[in-house]
DNA sequence: GCCAACGTTGGC
DNA sequence: GCCAACGTTGGC
């Protein structure tokens, strides 16, 4: 099993809105690197950090877990969607997502600044210096870590 | 709201 | 294939 972080702006999509969607699809990534874990490395029953960006307290909010694998996103293909890419080809995807199933809140919401603070977490991508993908690996020493500061 | 960092685009 | 310009991300 593997475990990942994504990102998310809680005013557009927020753990709480995940736990009230129950399973929800990952759509909107327009990232290759981030597309290609989705695509092709993120299996079912895999746990995911939910990390909640570009708000007041940026942090890692709750757990989720992968409950279907990378599928093309539909949202490319909608004209009406934000997320609408003409070049996205229904024969041939650009795109893909995944499916997210809540599993549950952290106790309390571990902060960036608390995460930046441990050196146990020097190598992790999130804390690396202009890391903007919002979808990435997180090692199985690294999530227990991480749980062990909730 | 600012701006550093970074990915993508497109002219050459 | 290089690289400048541009758009986006996301912390602060």
């Amino acid at each position: 099993m593997n475990y990942w972080l994504m990102k998310s702006e809680p005013d557009v999509f927020g753990i709480d809105d995940l736990k009230a969607a129950g399973t929800e699809h990952w759509d909107g990534v327009r990232n290759y690197q981030a597309r290609n874990m989705m695509r092709d490395e993120m299996k079912k029953g895999d746990q995911v950090f939910f990390y909640h960006s570009n708000c007041k307290e940026p942090g890692i909010a709750g757990i989720a877990e992968v409950v279907r694998e990378g599928y093309p996103d539909h949202t490319a293909f909608d004209p009406e969607s934000k997320y609408c890419d003409p070049k996205s080809d229904p024969g041939n995807p650009r795109w893909f997502m995944v499916d997210l199933k809540y599993i549950r809140h952290l106790q309390r919401n571990i902060t960036l600044q608390e995460l930046k603070q441990q050196s146990e977490l020097a190598d992790f991508k999130l804390i690396q210096r202009g890391n903007r993908l919002s979808v990435m690996p997180v090692t199985a020493a690294q999530w227990s870590f991480i749980l062990g500061l909730e």
